[in-house]
DNA sequence: TTGTACGCGTTATCAA
DNA sequence: TTGATAACGCGTACAA
């Protein structure tokens, strides 16, 4: 309806130039108090409002930032979402969303277009890995700070915040031992990503460390994904020594073993334990509730985000980096709890 | 790092000028196939991207739509929003991401932010009750496009995709009777949110309709959380004739309540049956599994995006507005299936 | 203390 | 077909 109103509209009231506007609106010391006082007065008066787009436009700094994730509507992602949202509002930052669908095309995109919006900062949870990143290197030369949460890639002086997945995995494989289970399985996520060949790699060492033997038998490749991890148990079952106790590098394969053990009649925790990884919210509501590891999701996005926001303090000052890994916590609930371990 | 390069780099190093090379971008019909491919091939050769925030300060269209949430990690919301940006990321539109931590200043703050930023139409679903929406009276003489969704506010001329929710507390209800139940209760969140009023008086019709007689006794107020539905069951078995059933306007009551009847020894769905909203991820993952009315989000945030793109097209014609309402899917899980009426 | 003039990167209008 | 110029709204040297 009505026109938006710019300094100039205030300035013609008033007969004095935009400068002058400018000035007074934005606490310049050049300037009579009473003038000041005047401007702000018809300022609020016609219900002026800056336009953010301009000032961008000339300082160069859209005071937005991008946030790339597979899907937003995942509990993992979009609770990250909401530390970056929450740690970065107040500093007067937007938060522009974008979704890869997990589609390494669609992500390079996503990029480009965050870049051509002019953000100051792109923070991202890849679906890249590690063999196939020259897009993001001609992508580095740009001057905005560039930051991976969770998911990273292994390139020079770029920014990560992500968790200690070794740990995660030995944790988890250590609390299963302690439990008293002695052939743990373990469902691996083989979609070439580093993270889960780290926990992986912990389970791994947590097993031989403890005097276990590895039994690479024991360890299933999936997808996150509720079939596959079913398809998972039905294979480790019918193994000829089917194991005691499974850690799962995602909640949700976990799920579909669980449903496999659960029509075999098998009792968790009492026969079986089992461990997760990401403390999905349905983990702990379901029965038996299912112990998971920690990710601190909200934690993790607001780190992500004072990452970035020192990253564009001191750019012009000097190029800096950070790489933060947030510990893991294990989050023991019921499924791998047996009784004779019961703590109350 | 490297400079970003403008159409004024390409025009100077092809001695023509700006204008020309705006042209060639834009399939300007106005020029030259020889110089369009000139100016085509040293655009790529320089790595030229377009500056969106130019582009937006010139035409007045931001391409950046604001959507405002209570919290974006929850789980229906960020469902809403996938939908809306699988909607809208494809025609061109950024998503702009705001939480207002359901209070009230902040969402007045957060809207008045996106409209500083020239978003070119706001999505919300908001926290406020129709007693007081002066601001957006005010907010509303804008030109930009207002569309709610989920919870809306009775403004003339607003565009609104919203659930039936009557329809969601009749059926629920309907579905509990036809159980068997007799006295069923009610968690009834009453915050001054008109879509619980609605759901509570498609509880109150069904009972009705059905010979039942309503119980005030048996609706119990509360805020949507665990705590409050505890203590909301306590009260409901404390009474001299406590229900056999409960419809809860909220699966995170629902979930408190359960865990009260559960120490109650209480069996679900042989001795109580349940009914919640919202169709949280967890409902479908507990024991027993909860039936709950599912309010689509995906769908919705589609929908709401459509809406917006429709108002937007048409903006200069005619001032248009569309309120779409959805239907609710009771989804029947075991919480509410007696054995004698088991499916399968 | 205020005004003048310019530039941020683009597109649209007019003139050539 | 191309060039010159103005405009979007703002902030800021520089001049007055």
């Amino acid at each position: 309806m009505s026109k938006k109103t710019t300094i100039y509209d205030i300035a013609n009231k008033l007969n004095i130039t935009a400068a002058t506007v400018s000035r007074a609106l934005n606490n310049n010391p050049r300037i009579s108090a009473e003038t000041k006082k005047l401007v702000l007065e018809t300022a609020a008066s016609m219900n002026y409002k800056q336009n953010r787009l301009a000032l961008a436009l000339k300082s160069g700094k859209s005071k937005n930032v991008g946030v790339v994730v597979p899907y937003i509507n995942r509990s993992f992602f979009s609770s990250i979402i909401r530390g970056i949202e929450d740690e970065l509002y107040p500093k007067g930052y937007h938060v522009i969303i974008t979704q890869t669908h997990d589609d390494q095309k669609r992500e390079v995109k996503n990029i480009q277009n965050l870049l051509n919006a002019q953000v100051d900062g792109i923070l991202i949870s890849t679906s890249h890995t590690n063999k196939e990143l020259e897009h993001f290197e001609s992508v580095l030369k740009k001057n905005v700070p560039f930051i991976f949460f969770d998911r990273k890639l292994n390139i020079p002086d770029m920014s990560s915040v992500t968790i200690d997945d070794y740990q995660g995995g030995y944790d988890a494989t250590q609390h299963l031992i302690d439990q008293g289970c002695k052939r743990i399985a373990h469902l691996h996520v083989d979609n070439g990503q580093e993270l889960y060949e780290r926990r992986l790699q912990g389970y791994k060492d947590a097993l031989t460390q403890n005097g276990l033997a590895y039994n690479p038998e024991y360890v299933i490749p999936l997808i996150s994904d509720m079939e596959a991890g079913k398809e998972a148990a039905e294979r480790l079952m019918q193994l000829p020594v089917p194991p005691d106790a499974i850690f799962s590098s995602t909640d949700n394969g976990l799920l579909g073993a669980l449903k496999y053990l659960q029509g075999l009649e098998i009792k968790v925790p009492d026969d079986f334990c089992v461990v997760g990884f990401s403390n999905e919210p349905f983990t702990q509501f379901m029965d038996p509730s299912i112990s998971s590891v920690d990710q601190s999701p909200v934690e993790m996005g607001k780190i992500a985000a004072q990452v970035f926001l020192e990253q564009v303090e001191n750019s012009e000052v000097i190029k800096v980096h950070k790489n933060v890994v947030l510990p893991p916590r294990l989050i023991i609930r019921k499924s791998s709890t047996k009784k004779i371990n019961e703590l109350k």
